[in-house]
DNA sequence: ATTGAATATGAAAACCATTATCAATAACGG
DNA sequence: CCGTTATTGATAATGGTTTTCATATTCAAT
């Protein structure tokens, strides 16, 4: 019963054995921070979080491991528009809900929302199969997202 | 009657006297490029395109000018995701059909579609308002987007 | 536990689309 | 035609992301 915390073995450790990867200290380090956060994490924000506790690790690392990360499907990435990549824990994983993004042009604010997404859902999947029937296109992915003023910046404004 | 064409004055002429600008002969060869083109095109392009007609204008100038016909809502900027900005007439510009965007994972290509556009628009439009509502948001624009493989690139993978 | 082979990492340099600088040029009202 | 002021082009700078390459770490086999 001691020690179980320390020694259980991580839910993620048979998505990187499995894929022939291996499961670093950096690897789980970002892993935690990503899972602890409430999104939208920039490549920069999580290594100083990791370097908080792991100061060796460094910035190329945290790409390299952010670009695997994706490619296993497990983290997403996004691009609100700010020059800087945006990334977070894909659906699914670790009970994170399905969610869309409203952005604000004027102070970089994100909100994630999860209503109207069922309707958005629906029609997205009617248009994924009606665009694959078409163009013979096998779709993977889709991106919604609304652009604005939050209240504050309407005001300011 | 003679001279007709060259000394009519352009359609855009209004757009940007009234704006305070004045229409020079980059601006005119840009939206020209644009015009003519079938779109998505990258600053690059645009500057090799202008570039063959007018030696002179450099891509700075190309670049500002992109800028300011974004800003004028004449022009429309995306990311497809391959690290250079792409470039479109503006929807209703020069008869430019609504229409988004369909695009290949692998190797880049980008077709529009208008099919489904409808109950997009309708499913868009009830959720801006549902979300100006609920956050006091004041939405500006939106992005809808596929990704995927597209036939050929099936095949090839 | 130790070892060895292959993967993963860090520091630094390279990349590259986009922006800023600044002196020279062009647009256009008078 | 002139003068004012916006615009432009060449060049340098920016900054997030990638490459490079020598070193360190993981982990299966011993």
């Amino acid at each position: 019963m001691f020690n179980r915390m320390q020694n259980q073995i991580p839910w993620w450790h048979g998505r990187f054995r499995g894929g022939g990867y291996r499961l670093t200290v950096a690897r789980q380090a970002i892993l935690n921070v990503l899972g602890k956060s409430d999104k939208h994490l920039s490549a920069e924000d999580i290594y100083l979080a990791v370097h908080k506790v792991y100061p060796a690790i460094g910035l190329t690392t945290v790409y390299r491991t952010l670009e695997l990360l994706v490619q296993m499907k497990m983290v997403f990435k996004f691009d609100f528009g700010d020059k800087r990549a945006r990334y977070e824990l894909a659906e699914g994983v670790q009970g994170t809900k399905h969610h869309h993004h409203l952005v604000c042009s004027a102070c970089g604010r994100i909100i994630n929302y999860t209503d109207f997404i069922d309707k958005e859902i629906e029609l997205l999947n009617q248009t994924e199969k009606g665009l694959q029937e078409k163009f013979n296109f096998k779709i993977t992915n889709h991106i919604i997202q609304f652009y604005g003023l939050c209240d504050k910046c309407q005001k300011n404004g």
